[in-house]
DNA sequence: GCCGTTATTGAGATTCTATATCATCTATTT
DNA sequence: AAATAGATGATATAGAATCTCAATAACGGC
């Protein structure tokens, strides 16, 4: 359920061992008070920002925890480094990508679970995922060159 | 056309002002030489083996107009740097990944141009290629864990 | 609430990938 | 042959992400 991610992320911790801090809180909070795609470099800024002084070093171990946990992904290099998403409370979907402006379009295709389901069965595969990028154009960017 | 890539290499540098040298040809064919999904450092190793000593600047120079090209695309990034594999002369091919032993299966699947078809139409996209990755466990993986 | 155990934090150092510099070299043009 | 411009390679640099380690704080037991 929406809104649940902290409790989910708390159980996450507790289940390993691991403990709930302030820090880890910010991050949980900054991560999931915006739908966007962001890196971490950014996110230790919007903390900063925020006058939540979390290191980086626990920005980016906090980042690790949240993939880890399921509630985040990893969602794309770009500029040399790893760019993420919440994902928890949300439908999957995946990213048809502009190679001119750089836009981000999210969608979902029903013929991808039929995929997954073909290649577990023709593989002996347990299937736990997919991430599809579509490159091209937008119409703007096609206008210019292309 | 299989075995053709060193001529459509050289017409593309000469399109772009370029030139074709032994080290660019050295790396060209070494990348051919092989049908896997390699890195930089491992393709630099390999010439050095060789006794072919292309600088690692030159590599990752050639690297980027292979790619730049089309002969080559960068296919994903595994312990934090990218890897590659030539595509010229292949059919286009997506890849299942074992989270365990990190084996990758290459697969083809007729509803991703389908996919592509409706996303174009849908968003007014120049669609150019998709990069898809099924993640899962292998059946020797799901054995041990998960 | 207090205590002891042990995970966590943060500043800085470190590792590693990839690119930039630039003097020298070489392919191509005139 | 000389001029022009691209290429190479040793090295320096930039940048992402992780590691180190002393100080701190969360958590479970009392
Ligand atoms: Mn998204
Ligand atoms: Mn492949
Ligand atoms: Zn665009
Ligand atoms: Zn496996």
């Amino acid at each position: 359920m929406p809104g649940d991610e902290e409790q989910v992320f708390r159980d996450f911790l507790a289940q390993k061992g691991r403990r709930w801090t302030p820090e880890r809180q910010a991050v949980l909070r900054e991560v999931f008070a915006h739908h966007d795609h962001f890196d971490a470099e950014e996110l230790h800024r919007r903390l900063r920002e925020r006058g939540l002084a979390v290191s980086r070093a626990s920005v980016y171990r906090t980042l690790g925890l949240l993939v880890e946990s399921g509630l985040v992904a990893e969602v794309f290099v770009e500029d040399g480094h790893m760019h993420y998403e919440h994902v928890y409370g949300h439908e999957h979907h995946c990213h048809l990508r502009c190679l001119g402006c750089r836009r981000i379009i999210e969608f979902r295709d029903e013929a991808l679970p039929q995929v997954e389901a073909r290649l577990a069965a023709a593989h002996q595969f347990q299937v736990t995922g997919h991430k599809l990028e579509v490159y091209g154009w937008c119409a703007a960017c096609r206008g210019k060159q292309g």
